[in-house]
DNA sequence: TAGCACATGTAATAAGTTACATGATTTT
DNA sequence: AAAATCATGTAACTTATTACATGTGCTA
């Protein structure tokens, strides 16, 4: 009768409890350590951040900590031996798959009514994913040198090897797809603006 | 006082529209063709699906066309002029910038708790990207093959050319971080199953 | 005649963003 | 004194998935 809930698996409180390995932290600092961190793949928000955090303490996966007076020096929160677990238990189980959604692959797919502009688009896409691989190439000697000798460090890195690498061939498949795009638009007549007059095809 | 709409771009909408730039189709067809083209960056569920078709002919950008009879043989819907310039209008606009979200890298980043059983997982992912890469490339080949000719095909088969040096690139990550994982495992002494002894760091 | 593919839809639920609301403390 | 930063939260809304509900027509 009632639709069964579908049980997702609240990732936010996972991350939650991966950013408190760390050390303790209010919701604020919270934010700023995942967009430090993991913002390269992760993001989330106040919205999201805070109601996580009452949960977990209420379910015993995190403690208060430290005394709460006034703005600055605020309540913490810190992980719990039960907060260790289920993180852990979360962590080994295999990832749920994830429907990628790609809205400029998207315009590619489309590009046959507007090749020119999806064309700059796409070396627009080119040119941000060559910065961002070369962001990521400071970021991995920056945090090479700066953390170094902790035990997480070569997982650490991994994920922004793995930004770095997919910058660099993103990179190169739009430069690619930019020429190819520009092939089509001279190969075919110029547009009409708004008003269509043969619906091709 | 109430809060504002954020007006999000309705992108299930264009995809509709941009599907039946291919011919018209009913519900159930757009699904199709939607897992058989873009299924491999998008997706579209009926829940999304239908009502998107009802405010689209409620706003002239399609159009029902042909007898609806029982199950076979159904409504179905082709694309107008105005469709055809809302969707070239939302294709030369600039992509939305996605927030990105990788289930995978938050496992890896938290890997300190179980190196060895995140190290299974990377391989895992590995091996899935190998197989989707060699599926791809079928892919290409069969697309290139079927619809020689038409003007569109460079843009489709960019799309594939996408998702098939992507899967390279994890493949050659993914089997780099395992192997990286090992080690970290390796340099570690055994861990407790559920226990916590010392928490470390 | 059973099962599968075709076909359309809704309700419940989940997850997430954005805007709003509020106020303390530190820095310029 | 003003501006920036620190800090916590809620309400409204959007997007999307899943489960349910229902029925037809073809095929083995």
């Amino acid at each position: 009768m009632s639709a069964t809930a579908p049980r997702r698996e609240r990732r936010t409180r996972y991350v939650v409890l991966g950013m408190l390995l760390q050390g303790p932290a209010n919701g604020y600092e919270l934010r700023q350590r995942i967009d430090s961190t993991i913002g390269n793949f992760w993001q989330e928000s106040y919205g999201q951040l805070y109601p996580a955090l009452h949960e977990l303490r209420e379910d015993g996966l995190v403690a208060t900590v430290g005394s709460a007076t006034g703005a600055r020096e605020a309540q913490r929160y810190e992980i719990t031996l039960a907060g260790r677990d289920a993180l852990r238990a979360w962590v080994v189980r295999p990832p749920q798959p994830q429907p990628e959604r790609n809205e400029l692959l998207l315009k590619v797919f489309f590009a046959e009514l507007a090749p020119a502009e999806v064309g700059q688009q796409v070396t627009r896409a080119a040119d941000e994913a060559t910065a961002n691989a070369a962001r990521l190439d400071a970021l991995h000697a920056q945090v090479s040198e700066r953390v170094k000798g902790h035990p997480a460090l070569p997982a650490w890195l991994a994920t922004i090897e793995y930004g770095r690498a997919g910058s660099r061939v993103l990179a190169e498949w739009a430069r690619r797809t930019a020429a190819e795009l520009d092939a089509m638009t001279s190969a075919q007549p110029a547009r009409r603006s708004t008003r269509a007059k043969k619906p091709g095809r």
